[in-house]
DNA sequence: TGAGTCACG
DNA sequence: ACGTACGTGACTCAG
């Protein structure tokens, strides 16, 4: 059987899947679309072709020698994007690390490379399969060269497959022909100039008749009169220049061995390491992951002896890596004390213990990739002596979705390993430990060791970067509190929180039989697309399609919609008490432990701009908008002889801007305390204060929101359902007022796109890739966000600090009281009856007192039996 | 798994 | 001529 050969003309494709798949990027903002489709076509080719031998052509970007022949070259292509443009030199990395042979000869396009090859191919009696999305290849098809071309059809790709035979089936003329045919009607992405008035149906007749242009003008003579004629006649320099500019040359001198285009081990460790950093995950799965780890090559040490351990602590001369995890009820504790050095340990609460206290009596400085993971299985007291690898990681760069050791290593320390996930697959550590304990060591090892290995460069980073305060004031000492806080949870009364669930479920169904029997019909209220159907299809609405799946049903749209149709005010009120019962009634449900209380995880390195979230449940999106679900609030309780005392901050973003701009009258009104809006409204409306209308200050207030998110003319009209003109008035009547916050804000932007990042008042940073994008939409968006990155991102540092002291203060103070919720501007207490004056002083000076700004920052704390109450 | 929707700041 | 407000997480449906 002959081997295979596959050429793949690189930029076509790569052109094709760029404007075929959607945006996507890696979380550095490259773009990575095309490279991905790419890698999909070609790798699902190379296997269903079984391919043997594999080469992708590239043109280089200059005029090429067949169009420097005709005279009047001029590029007429358009310009390739810069999201596609960035992509290439990647792409090339990509396929080179994959053994991939890349060819590319200045003065030759890509089409030469691959007609040359698929010849040379031919003549070592290969099969030839040429992967292309243009139809000019065609011309090269043989009886053993197939030209393949990718089509799509309904969002999946379908190759078209032509022999000689399929060209002449499809086009009606040979191969061959097809250059006389192109050549004959031209084309202009090409610059094939062609004849003038001959267009494809007609070439095609001319050539099948007549066999080839020059042929065709041996007989003109025997044509009759017309115009075509006429312009055949007129154009033969054209056409023959046209024949040669649409010939592929099959001679290019390339010193390419066809023999070394061989395709050998495409899935290995380099290759993967490049993935990786592209953040291309299903392609990373077509890797098997036990053949690579060539980098990291270190087998750590089992051992039992625990002072082994502790002598190569005390001896060790850097920040040692530690990682434990539970395992079989045990606590494994993986040592890294050098580059050599890495030993684990199955450790008995003896051995443990002795570790530890070496750690702390000598104040070792020691590393870990996740330090509240580790607080969870061995207790540590507020220490500074440790590092938090995860945490200086997400400072250097917070736009990363992981942060574990492997991520860790890919980025700072360039090697790959294989993460928790590939080591483990879905089993337990349990599992793992008892069928294949070596695995169990590895990760452990692992993880020691690049908490170990990136200490020191990522605290460069960090020093260089001008953060090690937000580091070692903020950040760190956080993971003791929000430790603390996770520990302590939040009582949730379990049957309150059952009889709101089933009074909730009564109204549902009744509502659901209202709808059903006022549409006429039982469907799925809960799908988008059905509802759609129902709405727009069937009941005839007229609102029109949205999404690119169907008809939107957001509220609101249906809002719009409800007046006139009843329906629609209970579609809206079901979908309410839906989501309060699955996301809320039912979801909380699931979380209340055997204390009744809810511990909830607070992410620290989840957010691009510096806050905090919270997850399983989510404790910060919990109802008080809406009437029927503030009363979720009321089944969050203090303990018995408790109380919570909560505290939010009055627009601390506003203020925030406040004083970074230095806009005197902001900071005037607020000294004044004054209604903020409504002194807004008062100075952009040129009325008196007490002479502010309700819509006056509504607006401001919209206003206000706007700038601090970013303001566009489009996004405050649709706010207030005003016109752009009339949006764009307010925010221009608002800069005039306020002269200082318009050139703040341009500021932000401007300083983000000299520095490409963004900074808060403490100086931490987030990067704004899109920035850079030459498109506008996400240009926009990079605006919008360093407009208000560094506004939400100061004020999450300010409560950051505001938790920490609150927290030591409690505890300095010998309370009991202590945090148990952060909602971004909201701190609340469970507090004991006799604690209240003493907690609520603490609370509030520390909250107010955690910065010192140019405004003062407000703090109103309310005393309650629940969360609805205290709020 | 992604899209749509909706809860919060 | 484009089409959006900034930051999150959970649930549901449908492929």
């Amino acid at each position: 059987m002959s081997e295979k050969l596959v050429l793949i003309d690189g930029h076509s494709i790569l052109n094709r899947t760029f404007y075929g798949i959607p945006e996507l990027t890696n979380s550095e903002g490259l773009h990575t679309n095309a490279i991905y489709g790419f890698l999909n076509i070609m790798l699902k080719l190379l296997e269903d072709e079984k391919a043997d031998y594999c080469v992708v052509a590239f043109d280089v970007k200059q005029p090429t020698f067949r169009h420097k022949m005709y005279a009047e070259y001029k590029g007429t292509r358009k310009a390739m994007p810069d999201e596609l443009r960035e992509q290439v030199p990647v792409m090339k990395e990509v396929l080179k690390s994959m053994n991939i042979t890349v060819a590319e000869l200045p003065g030759y396009e890509a089409d030469d490379i691959l007609g040359t090859l698929s010849k040379t191919g031919e003549a070592m009696n290969m099969d030839v399969a040429v992967l292309s999305g243009d139809r000019d290849l065609l011309q090269l098809a043989t009886k053993k060269v197939q030209i393949k071309i990718p089509k799509t059809k309904k969002g999946n790709t379908e190759i078209e497959d032509y022999y000689e035979n399929d060209v002449k089936e499809t086009y009606g003329v040979t191969p061959v022909e097809f250059i006389d045919v192109k050549a004959l009607m031209g084309d202009t992405a090409d610059n094939i100039p062609g004849v003038a008035g001959v267009g494809e149906k007609t070439a095609t007749k001319l050539i099948c008749e007549y066999g080839s242009i020059e042929n065709m003008y041996e007989h003109i003579s025997e044509m009759k009169k017309s115009k075509m004629k006429e312009s055949l006649e007129n154009n033969i320099e054209s056409a023959k220049m046209s024949k040669l500019l649409a010939t592929i040359d099959t001679a290019v001198p390339l010193d390419i061995d066809l023999k070394n285009a061989k395709i050998d081990n495409i899935y290995n460790e380099e290759a993967f390491k490049i993935l990786k950093r592209l953040e291309l995950r299903t392609i990373m799965n077509r890797f098997n992951i036990n053949d690579l780890n060539k980098d990291i090559d270190k087998t750590f040490t089992q051992t039992d002896d625990c002072d082994e351990i502790i002598d190569a602590i005390k001896r060790s001369s850097s920040p040692v890596g530690i990682h434990v995890e539970q395992v079989i009820g045990k606590t494994a504790i993986s040592v890294t004390c050098s580059e050599e050095c890495t030993k684990v340990l199955i450790a008995d609460e003896v051995q443990l213990k002795s570790i530890i206290s070496v750690i702390l009596e000598q104040i070792i400085e020691f590393s870990v990739s996740d330090l509240k993971k580790m607080l969870k299985i061995l207790e540590l007291p507020d220490i500074s002596h440790v590092n938090d690898i995860g945490i200086l990681a997400y400072l250097v760069n917070p736009l990363k979705d992981r942060y574990q050791y492997d991520d860790i290593a890919r980025d700072y320390l360039d090697i790959t390993i294989e993460s928790e996930k590939e080591i483990f697959g879905k089993n337990t550590y349990d599992e793992a430990f008892f069928s294949e304990p070596e695995k169990f060591i590895k990760m452990m090892g692992y993880s020691s060791y690049v908490a170990y290995k990136a200490t020191e460069i990522l605290k460069n980073k960090i020093k260089q970067m001008n953060m090690e305060k937000i580091y070692s004031d903020i950040e760190l000492p956080l993971v003791f509190s929000l430790n603390r806080m996770e520990n302590k949870g939040i009582k949730v009364e379990r049957n309150s929180l059952n009889a709101y669930g089933n009074e909730l479920e009564a109204q549902i169904s009744e509502l659901e039989k209202k709808i059903y029997s006022d549409v006429g019909e039982q469907f799925n209220i809960n799908s988008p697309k059905q509802l759609g159907e129902i709405l727009f299809e069937k009941m005839g609405i007229k609102g029109g399609k949205k999404t690119k799946t169907g008809y939107s049903t957001a509220a609101g749209v249906l809002e719009k919609l409800a007046p006139e149709y009843p329906v629609v005010s209970d579609i809206l009120k079901y979908r309410q008490l839906t989501k309060l019962n699955s996301t809320y009634a039912q979801g909380l449900a699931g979380f209340i432990q055997p204390d009744e209380r809810i511990h909830g995880t607070f992410n620290q390195t989840i957010t691009a701009t510096g806050r905090i979230s919270s997850t399983e449940p989510n404790l910060q999106n919990i109802p008080i908008r809406m009437e029927i679900g503030k009363a979720i609030r009321k089944v969050f309780v203090p303990e018995d002889g408790c109380v919570f005392i909560d505290a939010d901050y009055s627009q601390i973003e506003l203020r925030i801007l406040a004083h970074m701009s230095g806009d005197e009258k902001l900071i005037e009104a607020y000294k004044e305390e004054k209604d903020i809006h409504r002194a807004t409204a008062s100075q952009v409306f040129h009325v008196a204060l007490d002479e502010v209308t309700d819509e006056q200050r509504r607006n401001a207030k919209a206003v206000n929101f706007g700038i601090i998110y970013g303001i566009s003319s489009f996004g405050l009209s649709q706010d207030l359902s005003i016109s752009r003109k009339e949006a764009e008035q307010y925010i221009e009547d608002y800069f005039k007022t306020y002269p200082k916050i318009k050139g703040c804000i341009d500021d932000f932007v401007s300083q983000a796109k000299e520095k490409g990042y963004s900074e808060t008042m403490f100086g931490r940073r987030r990067p704004v890739p899109e920035l850079k994008s030459s498109n506008y939409m996400q240009r926009s968006f990079g605006e919008r966000i360093a407009m208000n990155s560094p506004i939400q991102g100061s004020a999450a540092d300010i409560i950051k600090i505001a938790m920490i002291n609150v927290d030591r203060r409690l505890r300095e103070e010998k309370l009991k009281s202590a945090i148990v919720v952060q909602v971004h501007d909201e701190l609340m207490l469970e507090v004991p009856e006799n604690e209240i004056e003493q907690a609520q002083k603490i609370l509030t000076e520390e909250m107010s007192n955690a910065v010192l700004l140019k405004v003062p920052l407000e703090v109103s704390a309310q005393v309650g039996h629940n969360w609805l109450e205290a709020h």
